[in-house]
DNA sequence: GAAACTATAGTTAGGAC
DNA sequence: CGTCCTAACTATAGTTT
C-alpha cells in the first residue's frame, strides 16, 4: 500500500499516540546514548508522561543524581569565577536554575 | 566512495568530535520537538559540554523553569497520595530527586 | 572553523500477528 | 497489550565550498 507522508502534528488517536510515544522515546534514548559515547559526555533523562505510570530515569536514577550533582558543581565554580569578574548576567541566571536542580 | 558503517565509539579526532556533537545535538533537539508535538508532552533540555562555552537551555531558560516547576508539582501530589497509601518506595525516591530539582 | 551537500545508515508509522 | 516487518522518511559522516 501507499503510505501517506507523515505529518508532524498531534496524534489524535489515543493508541497510536501512545505507540508513537514509546517508539520515539526509545529512539531518543538511543540517540542520547550515542551522543554520550561518541562525544564523551555525561547524559541523563527524566521522563514523565500520561502514557506510562512510573516516572522513568535514564540510564538510571543513580546516574541522574550523579550527573546533576556534577553539573551543579561545575556551575558553582562558574559562579565563583563570575563573582570575581563582576560580570555575566546570563551565567547568574544559569546558577539560579541549577541551585533549584540540585539542593544540598 | 563506499562509506563504512558508522561505528559507535568515542571519536578521537577533536574537530570531528566537536562537529559530531553539534550535529547530533541539533538532531536530538529536533527529535524532542517532534515527540513533544506528536504526543502533546512538555519537554526541556539543559546542555553543557566542553564543546560550547555557554550552557544551553532548550527551548529556552524560561521553558526549562516552567517544565521543572510543573513536574515538581505533579510529584508533590503523588507524594501526598503515597503518604495516604503508606506504600510505594520507588515513588518516595522519585520525590527525593524532584525536591532536588526544584527548590522553592 | 562553520555551512552546504549528499549518499547511505538509521528511524519509525502503520500494519500483521 | 507487545513484537516483528518494512516502505517511507530522516539523520548524519564525510566531503566540499
Amino acid at each position: 500500500m501507499i503510505r501517506t507522508k507523515v505529518k508532524l502534528a498531534y496524534i489524535t488517536n489515543d493508541s497510536s499516540r501512545k505507540a508513537t510515544y514509546k517508539k520515539r522515546k526509545k529512539g531518543l534514548m538511543k540517540k542520547m546514548s550515542e551522543l554520550s559515547t561518541c562525544c564523551g559526555i555525561d547524559a541523563c533523562a527524566i521522563m514523565y508522561s500520561p502514557y506510562e505510570s512510573q516516572t522513568e530515569f535514564w540510564p538510571s536514577l543513580l546516574r541522574v543524581e550523579q550527573v546533576l550533582s556534577k553539573f551543579k558543581m561545575i556551575l558553582e565554580m562558574e559562579k565563583r569565577k563570575n563573582m570575581m569578574n563582576q560580570e555575566c548576567f546570563l551565567s547568574q541566571r544559569t546558577i539560579k536554575v541549577v541551585e533549584q536542580i540540585k539542593k544540598h
